[in-house]
DNA sequence: CGAGCACTTGATCGCTTTCAATAGCTGTGG
DNA sequence: CCACAGCTATTGAAAGCGATCAAGTGCTCG
């Protein structure tokens, strides 16, 4: 089954990442050179995208859905270390083999470039390269604001930080207003969020269950979220209101 | 009471990090720059050397001694979320405000530059850019290692997998012979090690007493370690022998 | 209708935390 | 020289939180 494009295959001023990729900065002669070496790849929900230790032959961004980053010790444990929405980066420029499993989380569409080309072009193309450390820097303030959530958050102050991250992702993309209830559909599974928060899918199902008791989140159905009151919730994550989380 | 300069403050080309920090890849021109605007200070053990929500003026690199990014919740919960060794890199070019607390967990020398004037070379000269991508996606991966380590971890698993970590960088810097007993000497407290590993330091001092029970270590005074079965160990961290961490 | 999957809920277990007491060490001052 | 404060670290006992084991619900799809 094939995701079908909802946008211009071969048009990047068109593209719905445009500004937010690792294209962002880039002008239209580097724009052109882009396109000459990008291909598109369409990956269903649940599809390994990267196998840890593999070769990468290409690099890439997000365009639509979300892939998890996970580590598997031998005996089974897994750890997701990183959620990669739509413009995030994929892949490592300057390293031969993958460091971890890239999964589909949901059906996801990616916009590749193999590898050699591209290295080429970000020694030629500094804003390439300067767009690419500051994502990488953005990346690496999100993975350690994480490491607080894992190393000192009760269970029920994780999923409420999960939460607070999935919803402001949502409302930074839509562009939604400030105030007023929040409403959206988590893109996780239960064993999911069990494998990014560090928790048992029972305990993430208990805790989930605990806010919709005490009414600090609604629930229809098993998916669909609405927060009526975002400074409680980040209240229940243990963050100051004006706390920044980066994802 | 001032830390006593132990090489030629003038000169990059004898420095100790010459070969690892951000400079590493500069040609003589470039060094010579760098050389222009760098400036040394030195920090006490304890002291804090970069307040989170600070403006940070300047950058640099950890020449020597050990410094630590904490995050602290209202409550107190703290988390150390990096350990800074010698070569490593301190700030963020193009960012105002500093996210973490650095804490000096050794007394430290540190080489700086003003922020405004390394963000202007920076775009100057590649090669200083491009070192700062490959540490800043050295720093991602070992950030994203201990995000397994914190989530999935038993508490026996984490101060095996600290002092693995802390055995190899130390076989790394003093280019030990692989094979034989591993010594070092702990330059954490119980409290920085908890603090480390998301645990408490009555179950730091535990664990470390089980592994010394169990001759997995060997222990003289609180903080010299002999390792003699750096195998033993790693099995104990729960990776397999040729895993790699990075810090 | 039954299989399979995602999820929920209950009961119990055990690891880590919490609370508390103590030891060892260093430096200070009577 | 000894007493004592202050700090780091160890160890014990008890409590609590999340894991584990287990049963059951609701939904979709063939």
């Amino acid at each position: 089954m094939t995701v079908k494009a909802q946008f211009d295959h071969t048009n990047c001023e068109g593209c719905p990442i445009r500004h937010r990729a690792v294209c962002a900065h880039c002008d239209t002669d580097e724009l052109e050179e882009l396109e000459g070496i990008k291909y598109y790849r369409s990956f269903e929900a649940g599809q390994t995208i990267i196998w840890s230790g593999d070769q990468m032959s290409f690099v890439g961004s997000v365009v639509s859905g979300i892939a998890s980053l996970t580590q598997t010790m031998e005996d089974g444990r897994t750890q997701m270390v990183g959620l990669l929405l739509p413009s995030d980066f994929v892949g490592r420029p300057g390293r031969e083999t993958a460091p971890y499993d890239v999964q589909a989380t949901t059906d996801v569409v990616m916009c590749c470039f193999r590898k050699k080309p591209f290295e080429d072009l970000m020694n030629s193309t500094p804003h390439i390269a300067h767009r690419l450390l500051q994502m990488t820097l953005d990346e690496l303030d999100a993975a350690r604001e994480w490491m607080l959530v894992l190393g000192r958050k009760t269970a029920r102050e994780k999923i409420a930080s999960l939460l607070s991250i999935i919803a402001r992702r949502d409302a930074s993309v839509s562009q939604k207003a400030q105030s007023g209830p929040i409403v959206f559909d988590l893109p996780l599974t239960r064993e999911a969020m069990a494998d990014y928060l560090g928790l048992t899918l029972e305990t993430v199902s208990r805790q989930i269950s605990a806010l919709k008791r005490d009414s600090v989140i609604l629930l229809e159905g098993k998916r669909h979220v609405t927060i009526p009151d975002m400074a409680r919730l980040m209240d229940e994550a243990g963050d100051d209101s004006d706390g920044g989380f980066l994802v």
